[in-house]
DNA sequence: CTTGACTCTGGTCTATACTCCAGACTTTAT
DNA sequence: ATAAAGTCTGGAGTATAGACCAGAGTCAAG
């Protein structure tokens, strides 16, 4: 069991992120001391780690709260249901994996067509590089 | 020559978006009407795709104007700062691509998992999910 | 030549995702 | 035993990314 401050370090996050959460409904510590400290889990570590990855992946809170939602909800959300609504998150992950690799191409030929000396950038334009990318 | 709701249409985001991004110094139209509309020109167009496909990817418009900046600045930089910048850019990106294949990788598990007739959900959490994708 | 759609500037308002106190209590280290 | 470090709740403040509105001017069609 963690208290706040070590699954904050942990998790690389600050300890009012993990209130914060908690406040939103994404997360209840499984424990409290009898003091009131906040003690978490295994699996609320699994929970947090979730969390985070899915907000880098570009889902709001609110969203990622519907995708835990899932689990509580289970008995009373149809199988058709549940998979409508990750089918269709699925197809924004892939919307998204598509416009990062482009990114990524663009930047990539940015850093390529850089010199990598200490002349001047001339050529260093990330619109260019779309550019060159769109030929 | 496109004016300022003709683009909004074409790139899918309201004026007032166009007007903040300028406000912000991300984008400039090209020219003004005599009476003071903004026209936006292709190069302009192409901006914008630009600032919108990275917002997707998860850039802010503080980090989207940076990138943009290096056009701007490319006398007073030198190619080894560009290409710094640059390049940790790749990286974030690179992370962002990991996590995100970890959550579809999730996502996809969670769906087929997941029935598909009417029957209850419950096989069907994303945190079951992640625990068979990391077994 | 007027009416309706569009645009302008400037300002206020909103949602999201936190951060940062304040004042009080608890735990840990010396 | 006491000081420092950590935690609690509640509330105010901040940054980002716009949305929305008012009042005034502009343009296009009938």
């Amino acid at each position: 069991m963690l208290k706040i401050g070590e699954l904050a370090q942990h998790a690389g996050i600050s300890r009012d992120a993990l209130r914060f959460y908690e406040k939103h409904g994404l997360i209840t510590p499984s424990n409290r001391t009898d003091s009131g400290y906040r003690l978490y889990s295994k699996s609320d570590v699994l929970r947090i780690s979730f969390i985070l990855s899915a907000k880098e992946v570009g889902f709001t809170l609110n969203e990622i709260h519907q995708l835990l939602e899932l689990e509580v909800t289970k008995d009373k959300k149809s199988c058709q249901d549940v998979k409508e609504f990750v089918d269709n998150k699925i197809q924004v992950v892939n919307q998204r994996l598509i416009e990062m690799k482009k990114i990524k191409q663009s930047l990539k030929t940015l850093s390529n067509a850089c010199c990598g000396g200490d002349e001047p950038a001339t050529q260093c334009t990330i619109l260019g590089a779309l550019n060159t990318d769109n030929r």
